[in-house]
DNA sequence: GCATTGACGAAGG
DNA sequence: CCCTTCGCCAATG
């Protein structure tokens, strides 16, 4: 039998439940993926909604498997808390974050979400877990 | 093991 | 509005 090593590795594609702990991205993930169409909220939001704000950072960091994760987390609608369209380098296409957010009537302009204050989602006020 | 980087945030200029 | 500095934590070199 193979014994797989304990690695302290970004499980991106599986994090299954190496032994009970969920990786913090699924949290990450797990949020995202409940963000409603046309709606977006920010990194920060997340960060505080799983309780370390002072890491916005490491949600960014996590995204950043959200790529190879499944289902698909839409981290299009996530956002930087200025509402800039931080990750679209990231994607497929630098314009692809733009597309996708313009079919969920997202209108984006200059790298940034019109009315973000308005399609602002807040997890910790709306999902309130 | 230390230094740098990073899809951020807040504060200061 | 733009840029810079600091903080925070994990991954990477």
């Amino acid at each position: 039998m193979q014994q797989p090593k304990k690695q302290k590795q970004i499980q991106t594609e599986k994090p299954r439940t190496v032994g009970k702990q969920y990786s913090f991205f699924e949290d990450v993930y797990d949020v995202v993926r409940q963000i409603p169409i046309g709606r977006v909220t920010s990194f920060g939001a997340i960060a505080n909604f799983l309780g370390t704000k002072l890491s916005a950072r490491m949600v960014g960091w996590a995204m950043n498997g959200a790529h190879n994760v499944n289902p698909p987390v839409p981290a299009q609608r996530v956002v930087n808390r200025n509402g800039m369209l931080s990750g679209k380098a990231h994607f497929s296409t630098p314009t692809k974050m733009e597309e996708l957010l313009a079919k969920e009537k997202v209108q984006v302009k200059n790298d940034r979400v019109v009315d973000f204050e308005k399609l602002f989602w807040d997890p910790a006020k709306e999902l309130e877990i």
